[in-house]
DNA sequence: CTGTTTTTGATGCAATTGCATTGAAATTGA
DNA sequence: TCAATTTCAATGCAATTGCATCAAAAACAG
């Protein structure tokens, strides 16, 4: 069996190092805001992505990659807080469609006035457009399968 | 205040997306041979890495970014595997020195085994060697200042 | 059909992480 | 010098995550 290259062992180091340190500064902008972590924003973001703000949470949980069983219990905190609300799904009593509430999308639009200068200040101050794009195309690749 | 440009959140988006999947798999694939987790390897091979097997708590900290807290606990429970060990900072009684020891190298070794070999599964073979200094480059870029 | 398998979501319990704070030792500065 | 500040590591307690499993409903196979 061949050794990973050291350009593939650097790229996958900085990847996770990258990755943990502008999370980590921009959770701290967040929380400092009085904000709950990225975890509940993408929650909130891909809800309101869905038809009328409705997603299984199977489908939640394969856009954000959480497991099952701790989005189970994500969306009862979310749910406690009257940010989303669980319905029955049509036709299969299995499944249930969580729907955002108004709460929550106010929630989502205010996270996003801090979390957008966040990114502004950590990642697009320190790409050009261009490398952004590049950047996009490379982790694209790394994703397939 | 400027929204982020597309290109920017794209960006961004793969770049929590990607890692998330990438730990995923790469997590399983140790875990189904029995092994720890990342983190348990990121502070062997840091270790490995210093002077005389050695580092101190901080030294770890900022080379694997965790939290203090967390560094603390998680060398207790390396502790009492015997993969490392707590020693007497000389000239300054608040530090600590963490060496590996022999069976923390020996760990680290055959942890490498199936990582080295998850690394090439799920990154070397998505990437040419010069997609991964580019990718390398960007990340970079992001982890300034 | 009907028994088996798969899918979906929840949950008890253990392990880990986060938060706030502490205590001890070193460093700073008047 | 010595009081105030800073650095370093640990810890009590709450919150979250991981693991294993469950129950219910749907899909499948003969």
């Amino acid at each position: 069996m061949q050794e990973p290259s050291a350009a593939v062992i650097k790229a996958w180091g900085r990847l996770i190092r990258t990755q943990r340190a502008l999370v980590g500064r921009i959770e701290a902008e967040l929380k400092s805001a009085g904000f709950p972590t990225l975890h509940w924003y993408d929650v909130l973001l891909e809800l309101k992505r869905g038809p009328e703000g409705r997603l299984t949470p199977r489908e939640i949980e394969e856009a954000v990659l959480f497991e099952q069983y701790n989005l189970s219990r994500l969306l009862d905190r979310m749910e406690a807080e009257g940010l989303v609300r669980r319905i029955p799904y049509p036709g299969d009593k299995r499944r249930q469609l969580v729907e955002i509430t108004q709460e929550g999308r106010a929630l989502q639009w205010r996270m996003w006035g801090v979390y957008s200068a966040a990114i502004n200040r950590f990642i697009a101050a320190k790409l050009t457009e261009k490398e952004a794009g590049q950047l996009a195309t490379l982790l694209l690749k790394l994703m397939q399968d």
